[in-house]
DNA sequence: TCAAAAGTGTTTCACGTACACCCATGC
DNA sequence: GCATGGGTGTACGTGAAACACTTTTGA
């Protein structure tokens, strides 16, 4: 068995569609760039493959620096190849997508981007390479994951009340839910705990608390746009 | 700007999971390797990424040697990046499934296989590489698509009758579905033709064939499991 | 005319949807 | 006590599931 000859391969890396919640908007995390190509243009965060690095790992790298940040939420969303969307030359990029609360995070732009922000889904600048192609393809893999799966949990702080949860929802589907009934099959779906606890300090009735059911059973939860 | 330094990057390669059904059973080529790592194992069909090769054209280069077959339905499935899952080197896989009428192609090994064959995929053979997980994958994949989007169809002849539709279904979804129940929802979708013509031959009556409605309209449909 | 399988219709029931009411809090 | 927003209950209707009957064909 002979090891793989070294004909060349396309150079590979990770492009990171990172997520935010906060003040009843969904924000993306975007970078300027300081150098060509792309220069002075908003681009998502993104690594080149280490030899012997995981998908996952680059990914953690990209996090740990611009958001000082573990243990995040992140999906693998699709493989990149167009022969085209680097100038510099052929480069694939594998797709993640991840969740983050940006309470918990401070952002900072390293030596590579002139600067880093957070920017609302529904107003971004353009984009450099075809990240705009894979920002969409993130947003509607979350917005379809979001119907089915409990993955909203990761926006919100540990503990979170319906009505939070509820406003979540409608943001990122953009779209009016009837809160009642929402409110019953995310109860039904035994996701979530109540805690006993109230969010203190609104001045009306205080809505009770609830925390993310880790060991979360059978039942799933179908929330139809 | 300056091109990329020509740093080592890991090996690229498209593994690809071909769905095939014939005689009411669903299969899966595979091909038995001529050559160590996994000698005389079976794998599935790849191949590495050339440079200025999309993932697809590598897809339709192994289905057009293997298959003797254009115009096949694929589409991407995941990419798989454990360091340990090529003995020879890092290689990267970027797996995707296909969905063709075996009736319609002659498979042949080519120089680099013992062998090519089609298995049905309740007798799978132990496989080579991690090629066992890319297929659970790619058959949780089509189980879970079929069920909202009309793939189905490629797996048949041009015209089909809706028994050998509903068997179809009843055989990738492995478990039993009404079938005026089932009639009713692929109808209303408006996803298939009916073109008056009957399938002829059989001793009791003769069942409508159809054919795929390639405008298709927004109608969807959802088969439950 | 009989068996086997395909085409069509109907009843039933559960779930999603729409909606009304009561409760808690701060001013 | 009053405005505001959160918690709870209920009637209704649509659509999926369960099921029966008729039709067509070859032997």
């Amino acid at each position: 068995m002979k090891p793989f000859h070294s004909y060349q391969n396309p150079s590979l890396a990770v492009d990171l569609v990172v997520f935010g919640y906060s003040h009843e908007q969904l924000s993306v995390l975007l970078l300027n760039r300081k150098e060509a190509p792309f220069q002075d243009q908003w681009v998502l965060p993104g690594a080149f493959l280490q030899m012997e690095e995981r998908f996952r790992d680059t990914c953690s790298r990209v996090l740990k620096t611009k958001l000082g940040m573990d243990d995040v939420y992140m999906e693998q969303l699709y493989s990149f190849d167009d022969p085209g969307r680097d100038p510099r030359g052929r480069a694939i990029a594998v797709a993640y997508y991840a969740l983050v609360n940006p309470a918990r995070v401070a952002v900072s732009a390293g030596s590579m981007a002139n600067d880093v922000a957070w920017f609302n889904v529904r107003e971004l600048p353009g984009l450099g390479f075809d990240h705009k192609e894979i920002f969409d393809l993130a947003l509607q893999r979350l917005r379809s994951k979001i119907t089915y799966f409990p993955v909203g949990f990761e926006l919100l702080d540990e503990l979170f009340t319906m009505p939070e949860l509820h406003e979540l929802y409608e943001c990122i589907l953009d779209t009016s839910i009837d809160r009642r009934n929402f409110r019953r099959k995310i109860i039904d779906s035994d996701y979530i705990i109540n805690t006993g606890k109230k969010r203190e300090g609104a001045q009306n009735r205080h809505p009770d608390l609830y925390k993310f059911n880790k060991k979360l059973k059978k039942n799933g939860f179908q929330i139809n746009v």
